[in-house]
DNA sequence: AGCTGTGGCAGGGAGG
DNA sequence: CCTCCCTGCCAC
């Protein structure tokens, strides 16, 4: 055995804190231990050669121990349970989370093809109309099981012929038989895993869908803060990888940001591979087609488990090569997020050439993106462009990496993680192979997804090279190219309408004809900006309804209309609100004034004479927080009473961290306070309607104000009242195109813009 | 154990 | 009334 500790020339600039950490090499010697010790990828042993591991199990508690004896004022020593890791870490904090390889990686060779992918999906019954259908209640009930895998077999199992015990075992039984490496679904961790394990237990069914069995983890509910939180029960399937397509989906969106939707049905339209006869089935119409057309459920489930195929052929390649990359399973790295993944390649070569690792450094608050609306109202026509990886190229053209990060793997990795990525690119342009081009279409992707947190990592309060002034240089940079732009179009005749982080909305000069002329203007405006910092045309548009930052619509030149900002599309805005605001866009963008009266008055009779469905007027809200601390939040005075919260405590009890409920608002008046006039969407009766028909009347003129700075008041007041006896007419109503004032350099406080131009970072004196 | 960041808009309740 | 604070959601 073999222990490294840091050693004095150690780069840690704090020299009290060192980690140390130790490492043993040579796989073959681990022959003849229990595998249960150190087999955890089991993808057949032939992929086992190439791992590297301690010389004998023991030796692990012997550094254990030793490392104990020394330090154990400092220490918080957990041992690893995987053997799958040639070097581990015990230390106070961070590193200890990381899994370091020091050499060889897993899967190394093997194509994406070569995994045996199964996928599985479950419909469950739920005995109480419009809530989900819940594991612990016995009358719900798991109905369906549909599955399929990569080489063409898919089978239905069905609780007409078959009980949910046998059902379950039958699962059992077809994965124990088949054998697969991956178990693929969409939402699994959150539903079907944790639904089938509720019921396993149930009915006292070992839940054998591992090759060992299978592993669970306490939930510890702290995870729910975060966006992408979920209560993953699962840790881990001894011999398989979990994939989630809905996880994967999410982490795709967060880059592109096009999806409306993270649901399966959604994707395979939104991905084209929806077939023509695919069975729809409404999400709160599961039991009722069981109880009367269960066929049809069964269709829809099996065209439920080919999407999840399907989606996950398109998203699940770049981690498999990810996990060629990283020390993380192919499972894990479908998992785990991108900073991680960095963080444990440069760690990596730390452990490699013996140096130690430096703690994270506390952060500061670092400037963002330049975000600024210049014109609002109606534009065209507009062009879209934007600087390509903005924040990584201004860190390899302006050299700005962490300072503590003395071997220099930080920049050495992102430009050679670009230039790869590059070259993957030039590669799949010229492969003639559709499979060789999906391939490298998965790698270059899988390099993009490092490239993009490598600014993240800088800021990263818990990254151990962190650097938070290296960041804030990089967001200023950033922000001096965006300006320099601006300037530029303005300079050139340009109308800029929008600007944000790495993008610019702006309408072109007129004399600008064509499509060419513009591509031209656009290479023109390039040129102006540095060496390695490239600017692509994003896309071209009729025209743009331009609201407030971060807030606009798009109308295309095939005619689609797209809606950006929380303020136009919000999930928190009430469903007829949603509908009423694209239609007033819609509306606006043609300059159709008459159509946005209709709208208005359509829906202010609509509401008054309770016409709408409680799904139109429901809200739908997270609750983040568990009934505990959401009354311990009350009472401490550090939260207000909020509709959701009452509701809920109301007419459930209690509920999970994370449900969803939809609530409504009664009463007469609108000027009732919200949580002591609400009620869950599921006690509405359309027979006895008993929404707040004042509210929402006073919501719809609410929302119509968002279009008033379009129109002069007098206008505003004719369009959006139902005061036309004498008719409506849309005579002499124009819409309003307004440049933004800003009041910049007023002197009123002098100190106060002076503080607005400083780094808000702080250094110690 | 597992967790990238900042900026902007909006609604609701409490308190001046 | 208005302002402040908190929370949620969204853009990049």
């Amino acid at each position: 055995m073999r222990l490294y500790l840091r050693s004095d020339d150690g780069i840690a600039s704090r020299d009290a804190e060192f980690f140390p950490f130790f490492h043993i090499a040579d796989p073959t010697l681990l022959e003849g231990y229990p595998k249960k010790l150190w087999l955890k990828e089991l993808s057949g042993d032939k992929y086992y050669r190439s791992l590297a591991a301690f010389t004998r199990w023991s030796d692990m508690w012997e550094a254990v121990r030793f490392i104990l004896d020394r330090y154990t004022d400092r220490l918080k020593v957990s041992a690893a349970s995987y053997l799958d890791v040639p070097a581990l870490l015990l230390r106070p904090d961070p590193v200890s989370q990381y899994l370091v390889q020091s050499g060889v990686t897993l899967f190394n060779g093997m194509q994406f093809e070569d995994l045996h992918r199964f996928q599985l999906d479950i419909e469950t019954y739920s005995g109480r109309t419009s809530r989900f259908s819940d594991p612990d209640r016995p009358e719900d009930r798991i109905i369906l099981i549909a599955v399929s895998d990569s080489r063409g077999y898919a089978e239905v199992l069905d609780g007409r012929a078959l009980s949910e015990p046998e059902m379950l075992s039958r699962l059992f039984g077809i994965i124990t038989e088949k054998d697969p490496d991956v178990i693929e679904g969409h939402n699994i961790y959150n539903f079907d895993l944790p639904y089938i394990l509720r019921r396993c237990r149930l009915h006292g069914v070992e839940p054998m869908l591992g090759r060992d069995g299978i592993r669970l983890k306490p939930s510890d509910g702290r995870q729910m803060r975060t966006e992408r939180a979920m209560e993953i029960q699962i840790q881990d399937i001894p011999g398989r990888h979990i994939i989630d397509t809905w996880l994967l989906l999410q982490t795709y969106d967060h880059s592109r940001r096009k999806l409306e939707s993270y649901g399966l049905k959604y994707a395979a339209q939104h991905f084209g591979f929806a077939t023509d006869n695919r069975v729809y089935i409404n999400p709160d119409r599961i039991s009722w087609t069981w109880d009367h057309e269960p066929d049809k459920l069964a269709a829809y489930a099996l065209d439920d488990v080919t999407e999840t195929r399907l989606l996950s052929d398109l998203l699940s390649p770049p981690y498999f090569y990810l996990s060629q990359m990283t020390p993380f399973n192919y499972g894990t790295a479908a998992r785990n997020g991108s900073v991680t993944k960095i963080e444990s390649m440069i760690i990596r070569e730390y452990v490699r050439q013996r140096v130690s690792i430096p703690s994270p450094e506390p952060t500061h608050p670092t400037t963002g993106g330049y975000a600024d609306v210049f014109q609002t109202g109606v534009l065209g026509p507009i062009l879209d462009i934007d600087v390509e990886s903005l924040y990584p190229s201004i860190m390899l053209t302006e050299v700005i990496f962490p300072h503590s990060e003395t071997l220099g793997v930080f920049s050495a990795m992102l430009e050679s993680l670009t230039k790869r990525r590059l070259q993957a690119k030039r590669e799949m342009k010229t492969a003639k192979d559709t499979s060789q081009k999906a391939k490298l279409d998965a790698v270059q992707s899988s390099f993009k997804i490092l490239i993009n947190s490598f600014y993240g990592y800088l800021g990263y309060s818990r990254g151990l090279f962190n650097d938070s002034i290296a960041a804030d240089r990089v967001t200023r940079k950033g922000q001096e190219l965006l300006r320099g732009l601006i300037s530029v179009i303005g300079e050139e005749g340009g109308n800029v309408v929008e600007v944000d982080t790495d993008g610019v909305f702006f309408v072109p000069p007129p004399r600008l004809r064509t499509e060419k002329a513009e591509a031209r203007f656009v290479e023109k405006l390039a040129a102006t900006l540095p060496e390695g910092i490239v600017l692509t045309l994003n896309g071209r548009y009729r025209s743009m309804l331009s609201y407030k930052a971060k807030n606009y619509a798009l109308l295309g030149y095939d005619g689609r209309i797209t809606l950006k900002g929380s303020s136009l599309t919000s999930r928190s805005i009430e469903r007829f609100g949603r509908r009423y605001i694209r239609q007033c866009i819609e509306a606006i963008l043609h300059a159709d004034v008459s159509a946005l009266h209709d709208a208005y008055l359509k829906l202010y009779r609509d509401i008054s004479s309770n016409r709408l469905e409680s799904g139109d007027f429901s809200k739908t809200e997270t609750l983040r927080d568990s009934p505990e601390e959401y009354g311990a939040d009350v009472a401490a005075g550090k939260r207000n009473r909020s509709a959701p919260y009452e509701a809920a405590l109301r007419e459930l009890g209690s509920w999970r961290r994370g449900e969803k409920v939809s609530y409504y608002i009664t009463g007469k008046d609108a000027s009732g306070v919200g949580f002591q006039n609400c009620r869950l969407s599921d006690g509405w009766d359309p027979v006895a309607p008993d929404e707040n028909v004042q509210f929402y009347l006073k919501r719809l003129d609410e929302i119509s104000r968002k279009f008033e700075p379009f129109f002069t008041p007098a206008d505003f007041r004719k369009i959006f009242s139902t005061e036309d006896l004498f008719g409506f007419s849309p005579e002499g109503i124009s819409i309003r195109t307004d440049s933004v004032v800003r009041d910049e350099e007023e002197g009123d406080d002098s100190e106060e813009s002076r503080m607005a131009g400083e780094p808000r970072i702080w250094l110690d004196a």
